[in-house]
DNA sequence: AAATTTGGTTTATATTGTAAACCGCTTTAT
DNA sequence: ATAAAGCGGTTTACAATATAAACCAAATTT
């Protein structure tokens, strides 16, 4: 069985992730409203998933606010793959 | 975006039940072997899944040694098809 | 200008996962 | 017959993770 990457094996990461995929930059209070998590909760995660070196994370104005928009990489694009495919073992899909 | 069952969203528990959901009875040492974790590990989470009804445990003999044997249940089903459909959302399947 | 809202971050706590230590029984070796 | 080693697990202590509450600075509303 192959092993589930642990960045993304987390419900909200994986939300996350998953919008990322199919969108291609989505800013805070997108990705808070989508995934109804809270700020805290999602700030973690987004450093998580940074760090990870799996979304970039650019803070921005628009107008006087700022404005925090999130974009998938390349190699998170990957991870993303990979992790699907793992999972497919254990789904029997 | 649907909740992912906490039980069954735990790579261990996940490649239990994926083991379960095909073979329709297996025994602690297999699934130890198979899953690659170690007893102790396996034996909390056997008590999880077992706990939330998805699978049963049952201690037997042969010859003299002992035996467990795990069964996943009709709810243990329906838990891990509902869990499969959940996460197709989020992989975009 | 005080109070409220917005857009977050930090930090403390609860939850979960994991492996090490342990236990009873069996088999093997002395 | 007795000690030592193995098998099949369980318990328990610890590490890692997730989550929300508390907080903060800037902007907006009253």
């Amino acid at each position: 069985m192959k092993e589930l990457d642990p960045i993304l094996h987390s419900q909200l990461r994986l939300a996350v992730m998953s919008i990322l995929m199919s969108v291609d930059e989505a800013d805070f209070v997108y990705l808070k409203e989508k995934t109804e998590s809270t700020a805290g909760n999602l700030s973690v995660q987004l450093d998580k998933l940074s760090a990870a070196g799996y979304i970039t994370v650019t803070k921005g104005f628009v107008g006087k606010k700022t404005r925090t928009t999130c974009q998938v990489t390349p190699e998170g694009r990957k991870a993303f793959e990979q992790y699907v495919n793992a999972l497919k073992d254990y789904l029997n899909l």
